[in-house]
DNA sequence: GATATTGTTCGTAATTTTGCGAACAACGAA
DNA sequence: TTCGTTGTTCGCAAAATTACGAACAATATC
């Protein structure tokens, strides 16, 4: 049988892995965690807390708003990003609802 | 202030990105569902599942063990992958405080 | 011993990611 | 209008990721 008569990921799957890929990396997770205990939601904020050039912070913030956890506008001449609530929730549903989904007895492996 | 005067990531944050970066692909979503849920732990039966090359999975057997969500061992003729439980867990609870954290009350972001 | 089965490793290629400094844009303030 | 502040975008470089086929290793079976 060859590989490409299979099927393509489920968009369950898909959708899990671009959050996770979102979060997989320290820089972002750091910015999640910032907005998410609301220290400040301002760029200027964020990135004195990053070991980190502002273009790369931004472009961090970029992917985060790209994933959809994150929100971005502009409140001049600042910018403010916020977490987005309601992708937050799908987000952690989805994780919930995976890791949970690990079933106790295992016949396979011992 | 220069960048790299800051400090670097909590040891945390590593933790919680080096696991969702293991999860930021379907093809690794995909492979951790099938253990997780028994159908079979041999390599041959995952490849089964997925639109991929076998060298390829083996690939992403590899990275899942380096990030410890996963274990291998040699079962001649065949090869078996089983969760790990413990790191499992861990995960669990990294990512449920992670998106538990986020505050109710919002000042910053209306 | 010869052969088939099962996975890993190697070598390679294409793409993506990460990171930076410099240049730029947008706006408020002097 | 000029200047300073705030972030984004551009261009580039280095490294990591993803993917494949072919070759290889290990074992079971004939």
């Amino acid at each position: 049988m060859n590989c490409c008569e299979k099927q393509e990921y489920t968009i369950d799957n898909e959708q899990l892995a671009r959050f996770a890929k979102a979060m997989g990396h320290p820089a972002r997770i750091s910015i999640l965690h910032f907005l998410a205990n609301l220290d400040s939601c301002y760029f200027g904020d964020i990135h004195n807390e990053l070991p980190i050039a502002k273009a790369t912070v931004s472009q961090h913030l970029k992917e985060l708003k790209d994933a959809g956890l994150i929100t971005g506008t502009i409140e001049a001449p600042k910018v403010k990003y916020c977490i987005h609530r309601e992708n937050w929730a799908k987000a952690q549903t989805y994780f919930n609802t995976f890791f949970a989904s690990l079933k106790e007895k295992d016949l396979c492996c011992e």
